[in-house]
DNA sequence: AATGAATGAGTGTTCATTCAT
DNA sequence: TATGAATGAACACTCATTCAT
């Protein structure tokens, strides 16, 4: 008796997860052109054929990584945006949450570290600020922006201080997760780069 | 008239000097599988076949690199640690040289991108520290222990504040060439990193 | 020292033939699915490499063989038109020249073949007539019509009398080169699908 | 209540024909090896799995048809050899047959075609005699044999005229199928490749 | 019995490397 | 020495077949 459409979606669904899961890590640590889709389903723990029944191509895969990536990161940008909180509280608190993501080797640190591999070809426009880093940056830029007219956070173009903070925020996961380094780097580390060392910002 | 020995030895290195110079680029680029040595060659303007009357493989053209560049820098790093001024100045110094050289996006600007796709393959191993890192991350650890013992620094391991101090670099240089940003980060930025606000460090 | 560029447009050019006769062979025999690259590759004697040099995939050497045939046969039919002989003498002509290619086993013939296999994928169009056909059934339908108001062609739709012939010129390939008939059906038979028994007509 | 193991029976034959019906089709359209078992079993309307519980293989399903299509026309004809009616008689009736079928494209204008098509591989062997058309040669043969002595048959060798028969009775299944001709042959066209033009054969 | 997800052997294609010129 | 055509091992991808449900 065949499965029920339902068990059938639940499935695919479930095994579509496991090899967005494994396939993050694969690209992360190895970049787009080092991993090979061999290599990539050993390490899922499936067929290579399997990942072609989910996947029209490699390419296909890295895209949805990115898709993903996206979605869950504009959801958690707006709420950030919104909360009803000081520019350099939503500063720090941004700050120790991607420490705290870094330091736990998450599937969001991964996700950090592709993010700065992208340059690679795999479809030759870089992506960095299209995919992922767009919704991120602009609510960083925004919140600098309050925060300056504050005085609590460094001058400068808003825009350029967040690429900053993003880029520092992605070398950070590579400097964990590939050079594995063992310390952490302290979310006040962060937070400095935008803001100023004061009395009452500590 | 045949050239003399000297011309010939001249000519091979210029062509070597050549080739490691597009290929810092390419690499920096596209990553050490995402570069493929046809586009390599085209980008350098020679025949695939000349490369490799040069090098013995893509490989070795990546090691030179590494190598070239950790020659060249353990020297400028030797002179800066005996330089005769304060770790303040020390670090105030490095900060300006290092946005000079990623503001030119000079040779050395695409080398620092280099290290920081090379936990690639390529051999496998991370030769972040190992390579190019070593020098220039001792020589700062150094310099910030003896910043901290003056109380201009900020505190921490001095080892891992050097690290950190690096990735940094490493991203704004990604930043400038990778993700073509139009804008310089200020050198004040960097040497915020590690040097205290305050009156007397400005 | 490097080839002229002279010398390496011929040598391209004599490969690029070398490689479409062989595939035209292949792909008669097998039809393209059938025809697998590694097998093609080996029956002209290179490596598989080789024949990407010259053709970006396998469909695309397909349709080189196509429009190859195609420029041939345009040509030969136009003079064919243009021959200042009768309508029945054209079809007689026409049939001696077919019999004679498939007798010899010629490119020609393996074109012929080609032809009738080409409903398989490889664009998925029946590229029957827009390809090969096209031009010979047009000009045979003109022949035909004259033929017919001369009284010595049987009557019936003129393009449909030329898809026909070709039709059944084609299975005479089929059978010759595919079959392995030893025997070579003779010219008189296709003459005789158009033009009546009569007299003067022999 | 369990089925009686005839229903049971009559279900598999039942589903044993609907498989093959598609694949003829399938198989003459596509080719052997450009029929893929998913497109086909999308074409019948099954799961893929369902058609391993009735054939072996692919190669099995394909045989399948080639034993069917011999069985019943080792049977026809041989009715049609035992027929009371003269040769020309029975090359005109097996001509309207065979225009007839088609024109109605009947499974068996589709295993016409399939017979050409399979020089491919699928064992390697050219199975165009040996599978489907050695009764129908031979019998054709003979009927060819007889004609001659009556004076109503063109002269030639019988065994070669036959194949002839054959090879255009086949591309006109070809023309009508898979070139999608909209006219059909008239049957005289095909009965005129054997038999005279004469008054009493009229 | 029927299904479609999983699989790996096999196929098309790429690319670092070799080599004749 | 410089070149780019030739190569085959390695890679991306397909598809006939298996199997749990």
């Amino acid at each position: 008796m065949p499965r029920t459409r339902e068990q059938n979606e639940a499935m695919r669904e479930a095994m579509r997860e496991r090899i967005l899961k494994g396939a993050v890590v694969c690209f992360a640590l190895n970049g787009y052109s080092g991993t090979k889709i061999g290599q990539l389903a050993k390490f899922i723990g499936i067929g290579q054929g399997t990942l072609y029944n989910y996947f029209a191509s490699k390419e296909d895969v890295f895209n949805a990584i990115l898709e993903q990536a996206t979605e869950q990161n504009s959801a958690s940008f707006d709420a950030l945006r919104r909360a009803p909180i000081s520019a350099v509280e939503k500063i720090r608190f941004l700050s120790e949450r991607m420490t705290a993501l870094i330091h736990d080797e998450s599937d969001t640190a991964y996700e950090l570290v592709l993010n700065f591999r992208m340059g690679e070809e795999a479809g030759s426009d870089n992506m960095f600020t299209e995919s992922y880093g767009d919704a991120p940056s602009a609510v960083l830029a925004d919140i600098i922006l309050t925060g300056q007219t504050e005085g609590a956070v460094v001058p400068g173009d808003p825009v350029l201080l967040a690429d900053y903070y993003w880029a520092v925020v992605h070398s950070l996961a590579y400097l964990k997760l590939i050079h594995k380094s063992h310390y952490t780097i302290p979310a006040e580390w962060l937070t400095r780069l935008l803001v100023l060392d004061s009395e009452e910002n500590k």
